[in-house]
DNA sequence: ACCCAGGTGGCTT
DNA sequence: AAGCCACATGGG
């Protein structure tokens, strides 16, 4: 069985760009979307306000005036898009019940009111946070974008660069150490192929979410931190609560808690956030990522 | 030269 | 269970 995400072939040969636009959109900003650190392949920043992105080998061309949303794209379809932008859920119930719950965090979402949790492939996600351990988020985009030229599809020139797909499960899963050591991706060449193996052979993990956490965290190369990324933002998720550096001071600074009691800190999002505890970490983690 | 980044694995107490 | 440390890379 083939576990490659899927594509769409007609769609892909139709370099006429089509316009798709959502009306009426709220609760929505590109720049606190796709500067949030939840995806790495919207890269460019036109003068105008638009972003370019690559998303399951969709070239893609993102506006937004305060109320429409225009996208300029070679595929996925209407339904496609409006799922990937999260455009179903209601992020204004959303915000109301966190800030009810907990004041503290009312800054942080009005620093960030735009957010959505994109609904990403879980692959991409997969290799992305696997990447991301120990790195930046510069040098995260720079090690994706160095993996998708090498194996990903060519997919054409679009706004003023060459534009190349996340790499299939097999594009990957047919390298070798060897050849990836060339890309700068130091030591996690290792967990890239191995994962990359595992997941075309086993596909996405499956089951209760305690099941599935369990068997992300027997990838090499992946623990509590990365697992709970890839929960959140290749599975929706919306209960993970990734904490990493920034977190970690964010809940000493804004919480009390001691910089290394990870422990209290995911119980304290258990019970404070609960089923929001994804989104609430997000609106957290951008606000101390941005700020000075 | 050092410290840091959306950490983890492995080894030692 | 908790505390170290190395790991590859590039920017500040």
């Amino acid at each position: 069985m083939i576990k490659d995400f899927k594509r769409n072939p007609e769609m892909m040969e139709d370099k006429a760009n089509g316009i798709i636009e959502f009306n009426d959109i709220k609760d929505f900003a590109l720049d606190n979307i796709l500067e949030c650190g939840q995806c790495f392949r919207w890269n460019d920043e036109l003068e105008d306000g638009t972003y370019i992105g690559i998303v399951e080998g969709y070239l893609c061309r993102a506006k937004f005036d305060g109320t429409t949303l225009t996208l300029e794209t070679n595929g996925g379809g209407r339904d496609f898009w409006f799922d990937y932008f999260d455009l179903k859920t209601d992020y204004s119930n959303i915000k109301s019940e966190l800030i009810r719950n907990d004041d503290r965090i009312e800054p942080a979402i009005k620093a960030g009111s735009g957010i959505r949790i994109l609904r990403q492939n879980f692959w991409e996600v997969l290799i992305s946070f696997i990447i991301s351990q120990n790195n930046n988020i510069p040098r995260i985009k720079k090690c994706i974008e160095a993996l998708s030229v090498k194996y990903g599809e060519y997919l054409g020139h679009f706004y003023g660069r060459e534009r190349y797909a996340f790499p299939l499960p097999s594009e990957l899963a047919e390298s070798s150490i060897n050849e990836l050591e060339g890309l700068k991706l130091g030591y996690r060449c290792e967990y890239i192929l191995s994962a990359a193996k595992r997941y075309l052979t086993e596909g996405a993990p499956s089951g209760s979410s305690e099941e599935i956490y369990k068997t992300l965290m027997s990838y090499h190369g992946i623990g509590t931190k990365v697992a709970n990324c890839i929960g959140l933002f290749g599975l929706h998720n919306l209960s993970s609560f990734p904490i990493d550096v920034w977190v970690r001071r964010i809940m000493h600074d804004m919480y009390g808690f001691k910089e290394n009691d990870i422990k209290g800190m995911q119980n304290f999002a258990k019970g404070h956030f609960g089923e929001l505890g994804g989104i609430a970490q997000q609106y957290l983690f951008n606000y101390y990522t941005k700020k000075e």
